[in-house]
DNA sequence: ATTTATCTTGACCGTTTGGTCAGGTTAAAA
DNA sequence: TTTTAACCTGACCAAACGGTCAAGATAAAT
């Protein structure tokens, strides 16, 4: 009988399955953001996500195994901000979107940013190959279109991976650094106000850096 | 008899003291800037000193009050970069001098700049109290600074705050993201030149980015 | 020469760790 | 209704963990 009880189908378990994954793959990003991979322990990911310690291993064999999810979730997260760079828009506001998206996706999900950081300040063990491949095509072909800006004579002549690595670093300062941040704010996080104020500072700061405005 | 073996007077056992606690935190701040606080094991710093764990116990209580040495080592040589935002020369030049310096230590320190990363992504547990106290007042000095070339009409009118973090962030990303900026560079560290090239294009774009070239 | 204080370390301990597993429940398929 | 496959979890385990300790080695003080 396809037609009695609340699922129509066998989607089910399935919908069981995806819900839980989920909710172990959210609480895993939290406690990976505190710990980084080897001081994160599998019983608080699932004091966290509220299931036994065993049903995360039945969804996960490993921690290794769920921590590369983890990061995987983050760099496709990374990979939509990235898109902003591709508009035939004029260098000024291709820069500003970027900085903007980078900016609001530290804001909106900080836990995955401070889950990358834990992961290159240790020395990017488990996402080398992520970043030699499609991390640095994607840069590269950047600052390809920054030295034609440079060259069309748009732009100063700045080195571009110094001015990407900037924006990296910047941009992601906000969520990796907002405990520090918070402390100097008087021990308040950034109002909505104050962050977007943070967010034009940083934008006009860089594009006047490189004469683009 | 003062006039015998090697050491003169009573300094050796201090002496055996002194190399061996240099050692240890030597060895714990390596390792504490590849697994945080958490992830790092005392087992792990032993082997690294080249000393019986025993030993690291005989001179350090508790992991947790070595990590707090380690902390304090890191802050004493941040102290020494902000000194030089002190003297009296024009904006342009301090500000250079300053960013100059945190560079250079990111180069030459980079594991104390990688514990300091790690710390404060985990929230600032231990370190709360320094940066709510000496941190802060220092930085709220500089902001005072700042604010006075703005009113003296010396630079643009940006929010001194969003410089400092952005002067923070990315000095310091050349030591805590080392790993990702090598592979970008073919799997190679920055070379001395690509390193003062980079510190000359962050120090341009600052400055330009600020009205003060 | 003897005492005393510090340094050194292998062996050990209770706790926490990632991971396993048997036995149960639930729901889709036959 | 019965079978089957997926989901669930308390109890358990070997390994690794931070830390302890007794007993020995070394060197300063008496």
């Amino acid at each position: 009988m396809t037609a009695s009880g609340r699922p129509a189908n066998s989607t089910h378990k399935a919908a069981i399955r995806q819900e839980n994954e989920a909710q172990i793959l959210a609480a895993a990003e939290r406690v990976f953001a505190d710990y980084g991979f080897k001081g994160a322990t599998t019983a608080r990911i699932a004091e966290v996500a509220n299931v036994p310690k065993a049903n995360v291993h039945y969804y996960f064999a490993t921690k290794e195994a769920l921590y590369r999810r983890v990061i995987e979730n983050v760099c496709s997260q990374w990979l939509e901000a990235a898109m902003t760079f591709e508009n035939t828009a004029n260098p000024a506001t291709i820069l500003r979107g970027y900085i903007e998206a980078k900016m609001d996706l530290s804001r909106s999900n900080p836990y995955g940013s401070r889950v990358w950081a834990h992961e290159i300040v240790r020395g990017a063990k488990f996402s080398s190959d992520y970043i030699s491949t499609t991390v640095k095509d994607w840069l590269d072909g950047r600052v390809r279109i920054i030295r034609r800006w440079i060259a069309e004579g748009k732009m100063d002549d700045v080195e571009p991976y110094s001015l990407m690595y900037m924006i990296f670093a910047t941009t992601q300062h906000y969520a990796d650094f907002s405990s520090q941040i918070e402390i100097f704010n008087d021990n308040q996080p950034l109002s909505d106000a104050q962050f977007a104020d943070a967010k034009e500072n940083v934008v006009r700061i860089i594009l006047r850096g490189v004469g683009l405005i």
